[in-house]
This record gives C-alpha cells, sequence and structure tokens, in this order.
DNA sequence: GTCTATAAACCGATAGAC
DNA sequence: GTCTATCGGTTTATAGAC
C-alpha cells in the first residue's frame, strides 16, 4: 500500500529535521526528498513552514511514544525499560550512520529562544515520552510527581547521550550511559520511601 | 578596556549560536550584533562562516573548560561539582530568559550528520570538558577510564536537562536532574572496586 | 492536486577603492 | 581595516492555469 503525498511529506520532514534541524532544512529539499511536487506542500500545508514543521515533530513524537509505551509495558522494570530504551537508539545510530538521533531534540533547542510555537510543540511531544514512562514507575510505587521526575531524568540523560555519541560518532557515550542510568534509577526506587498508592 | 573588533565578533557568534544555531545564524546578523563592518568579518575569518564557527565553538569551549576545571578543583567531591554545574546553568537560563544554554549542543547535532568540520571541532569541545570533569574523579581513586565514564554520563544528562528546560521555559528539569545525578554519581563512586564485567 | 512562473527577501562570498 | 557594490544562488511564499 503506498504512502500518500501528505505522509511522504512528513516522513522525509522527519528524517531531514534529525540531520539538519530546522533551519538548515529548505521546503524544496522536502519536495525533492519525498517526491511530492512543489505545490503540493502548500497545498497540504498552507500555513507554511511552520505547520508542516509542527505536524512532522507531531507524528515523530506520537511515534516514540508508541514505541516508549509498548517498551515500559513489556519490560520487567522501568529501570530496564529505559536501558532498553536507550539500546534502541544505539542500532537505530549503527545502521544510519550516525543520523536517526532524537527527532526533536535539534529543532527543540533551535526553537527554544526564536519560536514559541514550535517550542511548546516539542515540550508537547517530551511530556508525552514523559508521561508514558512514568506510568511504569508509578506502577512500581512511586508518587504521580516522582515517577515523572525520574523519567524526566531519564529522557535528559538519553538526549544528551545522543547528542554525544552523534558528534562523537560512537555509541560508547550511549551505551555507557544506558548501563548507569539504569542503575540510578534502580537506587532511586530503591532508596526513596514508597508512597502508598490509593486503594492499596 | 574596549574588546577589539574580531572577540567582539566572536563573542555575537557564540550568542548567536546559541539562541538560532548554525543554519540560523547569518554573517549578517553576526555583523550586526557585533558591530561589526561587514567586510571586517572576511578580513578576520578570511574562511568564511566556518572558518568563523569553528572559532566560535574553541573560545566557548575554552571558556566553559575553565569554569569547570575551577569548579571542580574547588569543590568536596566531583558529585558536588557536578551538582554545582548544572546549578550554574540554572542561573544562566534564569538571567537570559532561556537563552543561554551550552554554546556548543545545538551546532554539534546540527553538524553530526553535515559537516564533519564542524562535528569535530564539537567533539573536541565536549573531550576538553570531559577531561576536566574526569581529572577530579581520578582524583577520588578512579582509573582513567571510569572517571570519563562518569564524567560523560555528567555532561549528557547536563546537555539533555539544558534542552529540556530551555523548552519547557522551566528550570525544574535542571534542579532535578542536579539532585539525581550528584546521587547516582556518589553511588558510582562507592562502589569503586567496579571491574571489567562482572556478571548479575 | 498538480503544473509553471515568479516575487521579494536573504544567503554566503568576492572585488576594488580608499 | 573599512567602505560600497554586487554576484549568483537560495529561501519562503503566492498566483493562475489546468
Amino acid at each position: 500500500m503506498a504512502l500518500g503525498t501528505k505522509d511522504r511529506i512528513l516522513d522525509a520532514t522527519v528524517g531531514l529535521l534529525r540531520r539538519q534541524g530546522y533551519a538548515g532544512t529548505g521546503l524544496k529539499q522536502i519536495a525533492v526528498t519525498s517526491h511530492a511536487p512543489w505545490s503540493s506542500l502548500y497545498h497540504f500545508f498552507p500555513g507554511g513552514k511552520d505547520e508542516l514543521v509542527e505536524d512532522a515533530l507531531m507524528v515523530a513524537g506520537r511515534r516514540y511514544e508508541s514505541t516508549i509505551d509498548r517498551l515500559f509495558k513489556e519490560s520487567r522494570d522501568g529501570a530496564a525499560a529505559t536501558r532498553a530504551f536507550l539500546m534502541l537508539s544505539v542500532h537505530a545510530l549503527e545502521r544510519s550512520e550516525f543520523a536517526d538521533g532524537c527527532p526533536i531534540a535539534t529543532a527543540a533547542l533551535e526553537a527554544a529562544s526564536t519560536s514559541d510555537r514550535l517550542r511548546t510543540t516539542a515540550a508537547t511531544v517530551f511530556q508525552f515520552w514523559v508521561n508514558a514512562a512514568a506510568a511504569k514507575f508509578q506502577s512500581e510505587g512511586l508518587s504521580s510527581t516522582r515517577a515523572r521526575e525520574i523519567a524526566t531524568f531519564a529522557l535528559a540523560t538519553f538526549e544528551g547521550a545522543i547528542i554525544l555519541s552523534r558528534t562523537y560518532k560512537s555509541t560508547e557515550p550511549l551505551k555507557q550511559c544506558a548501563e548507569m542510568l539504569e542503575r540510578a534509577i534502580r537506587a532511586e526506587i530503591a532508596a526513596r520511601p514508597r508512597r502508598p498508592r490509593k486503594g492499596q
């Protein structure tokens, strides 16, 4: 089943955002890469570049969210799931010559001080991910607040490890962080006083 | 004492790279911001944009390096120094309306798959920082390799926390990560006799 | 939905006068 | 070291025909 033109445009945009960021990616290049006619960009995204990029960030964000959701539900515990999530990117980087990092991070940094609209979109996506991971930590006896703190810590280490691994062109930082992050999370959960879950 | 034109250009470039990244920052804007004549850019940086940005990354990198160096030498231990380093950015973000994050990260992500020259420069800077921090961890009894692993972990969490704090326009992620990172590092060091690979 | 054409602004870079 | 002018290319975006 062939992908529609709109979906091809969105997919190409996600891929180019990963490699070149927002400012470095031109609409023309998106049209060429996605084999879409130039005029289709404005047909499907009348709001221009910002609307297209916003949609692309949401698409990529939802995709990651379901991956996180599945991973954290399948895993033994949140610490192991976090490690597995980082290891997923190890392989993604290896397969893509260190291109397929986080689809949000570069655009998020670029937008943080330049576009409130895109910044908010990126923030929303990060919150999806934190929520998906925090659900697992909460099921291990942590309060909602505490579970989200740990998920935020995990997301931060993940994002930073991707930066280092892509910059070094080496998966070592990501692998080392995966290991230490797993230990750190396990310690946080073990050492901290558990707050009773309601009704239990 | 007035700054020379070249230094003003470099300073302006560092500031703009933080806020807009590499592709988002034009040479013309750098000239205007630094109050430098347009032709001075090519007078001082005959290699054009790439040479200018490379120099700016190195300047900012050396500046951070000496900060890290001082902080880690003054602090009680590496874990506390790491926490203090993250807290430094908490205040920098507060003072700058969430603009003054890491001067390298955005350009590093943009360059990772597009410019090997800038990617290498960013990698060199990160190594400076890791080395400066690792020296302290080594002085606490860790092997060089192990000290660098922990410094890399700290740098990754720092970079990711900056992304989240800037994206959320909240210093909470940075503060939470500072706290958890300190505990994690202290635990890693306490478990010092960590031989290559022990089974679980 | 797609085609072609084009506007208006901006990009990095260069040249020659002073 | 700085001034002015300009080149060729690219950018986002729009318009009208089909």
